[in-house]
DNA sequence: CCTGAGCTTGACAACGTTGTCAAGCCCTGT
DNA sequence: ACAGGGCTTGACAACGTTGTCAAGCTCAGG
């Protein structure tokens, strides 16, 4: 800026006062300062105005979630992008792998560069490394997963009646031997998810043999291997559940591996490209990405105005999708 | 700070030498320098620090991509994010959607927050908004297609080559009659891809019909219903090739709506989830956005610290994949 | 007891920008 | 001719931090 009202022969208020058209500047200065930034390829820098300024915003918030590259959170993050855009907001975003020391590495870094708020999808069951930044009364709004060791704002998806309604689909269409495969049930929505199957067995008066139940954080090629082995080494169940998008791809493969797609049922928690093309159709209880990234920015955008409101919990219903594979009766 | 230094009894220059651990503080000090900090949650301003720092670094990158939620740039950026990462750089991203107005928005944004390097796929066939950032020398590295005004970094796919060779593909299972859907061939990757099309038919002698190439830029959902009507009207192509992932979606749809899955070969250009347990398998031509996002990542690391070699071009090889559906014979 | 080296500490400027305020100019009305 | 108002312009402080440098202290050596 020193440069340009050098160039320009005037003193460098008045460059910031043509840069950000500000009223009182003569014709003729006006277009001397235009021609030097123009020369010069000015460009202001937004850290140092936004230091000076008293308003103190800096217009980015911050995205902490699991994987960029699951399409999950990928919506999710385009959902909030929209939203951020409007608003003149830039996003940041990076990926936790679910490790909380990747979490809090994140979080400091947003918090460094001073992000007007936090959007968060937390990698363990409470709020973590956002502790610090509730407590001191700055924005956060958590994404998929409820802490449970704070009241917080949150916008999820039903994950225990969605799994439940999973499961009592299956019940419906005659099975009582349902396998569940889902993530650690430490991370809170899997927890919950876990809980919904619970529900729905018990319900029907259905008893869950132990190994009936495997959980763990795997990738879809890791799930693949897992059912294929655990399919092929025991008594098979009748119906599968699968409780997050990549172990349900493990899942499809793992039952094409074995030819028993048209023999045991299946059905999986989050939706997935080409499941209705497959034979036979995957049957999914779809959650919708785009607009629980839209509603938690949306959320978040309020507190950063100021809205002193209680706690706002946003819990988006979940049903089931039929498309073959779960309508499948018991084959025994 | 001012705070902290107050609170410990310090000037503020010695709570700026325990932030940054420097030598020379003594233990007493330091002890209440910390106490002090961890009384207020005093968090150092990233903002006010770089500013004061003569490197003038930022520790971000910025990306500007298409469309996050597309699986293929989300890809992209979870490997830009693990090799910025390693680096302790942050990776700021946005999506354009193909319109170059949001394109120059988004890099007057990073460049007004001072990112050290920009990542780019282009929304037009030229360098468009980036054109000042390279004038002035800032280290930018285009990803996925190359500028064609510019002689400019570039890391991407050989779209021409994998095209040509998913062409040879259906012709060497004796199609002679194939239809090609694609983006826009302006955006510079699609009329690569395009061209490698009319190669591979050219090369066997044999002539496109006009009708039968179809290009736009339209979602997943578009596309179905453009291919279904196009092959609901008219002379049926024996084979598709379509040219993106979105587009491969689209077709396999259409093709199953319209009950010619096994009619009609088809090769798509991009992987797809469940490709490989659809009936048929859908033959692709993959690219490797983790390993595109990578090479890119990490030339523009080269560029930030300094590598003044002449722009260097990378180009991945693209070779087909097999499932089934590319390797249907012509129904007549 | 004095000198000087070595250590700790703080005062001050600077980064690039904007907010505040006063100075200088031109004009109008008396 | 002069007061007063309105407009343009610039000097200076400030935002939160770090770089530079000098002041002050302690202690060993002569």
């Amino acid at each position: 800026m020193r440069d340009v009202a050098e160039q320009a022969g005037v003193s460098f208020k008045t460059v910031s006062r043509v840069v950000n058209g500000e009223a009182g500047v003569s014709d003729d200065l006006l277009r001397r300062v235009e021609a030097a930034i123009a020369l010069l390829r000015y460009q202001p820098d937004d850290r140092a105005r936004r230091l000076r300024q008293t308003a103190h915003h800096t217009g980015a918030i911050g995205f902490v979630l699991v994987d960029v590259a699951n399409p999950f959170f990928s919506s999710i993050l385009r959902g909030i992008e929209e939203v951020a855009r409007q608003r003149g907001y830039l996003v940041l975003a990076g990926s936790t792998d679910g490790e909380s020391e990747r979490e809090a590495q994140l979080v400091e870094a947003f918090i460094a560069r001073r992000v007007d708020g936090l959007l968060a999808v937390p990698s363990a069951t409470g709020v973590g490394a956002l502790r610090t930044e509730l407590e001191r009364g700055s924005p956060v709004v958590f994404l998929d997963l409820e802490p449970d060791d704070m009241d917080v704002d949150v916008v999820r998806s039903d994950h225990r009646g969605g799994a439940s309604a999973a499961t009592r689909h299956l019940i419906e269409h005659g099975h009582r031997e349902i396998a569940y495969f889902g993530d650690d049930p430490a991370i809170h929505s899997a927890g919950l998810r876990l809980a919904g199957f619970h529900d729905a067995m018990s319900e029907a008066g259905l008893e869950v043999g132990a190994d009936r139940v495997v959980t763990g954080t795997r990738t879809s090629d890791e799930w693949r291997k897992i059912i294929f082995e655990s399919l092929n080494n025991r008594q098979l169940p009748t119906a599968l559940f699968t409780a997050q998008n990549f172990i349900t791809v493990g899942a499809a493969h793992a039952l094409h591996d074995l030819e028993l797609r048209d023999t045991i049922a299946h059905i999986g928690f989050d939706d997935i490209e080409l499941a209705d093309i497959v034979h036979p159709g995957i049957s999914v209880v779809p959650q919708q990405p785009w607009d629980l990234g839209r509603r938690a920015a949306e959320l978040l955008f309020g507190r950063i105005d100021g809205d002193g409101h209680p706690p706002t919990k946003v819990v988006l219903d979940c049903l089931v999708v039929s498309r073959g594979s779960g309508e499948l009766p018991p084959f025994r």
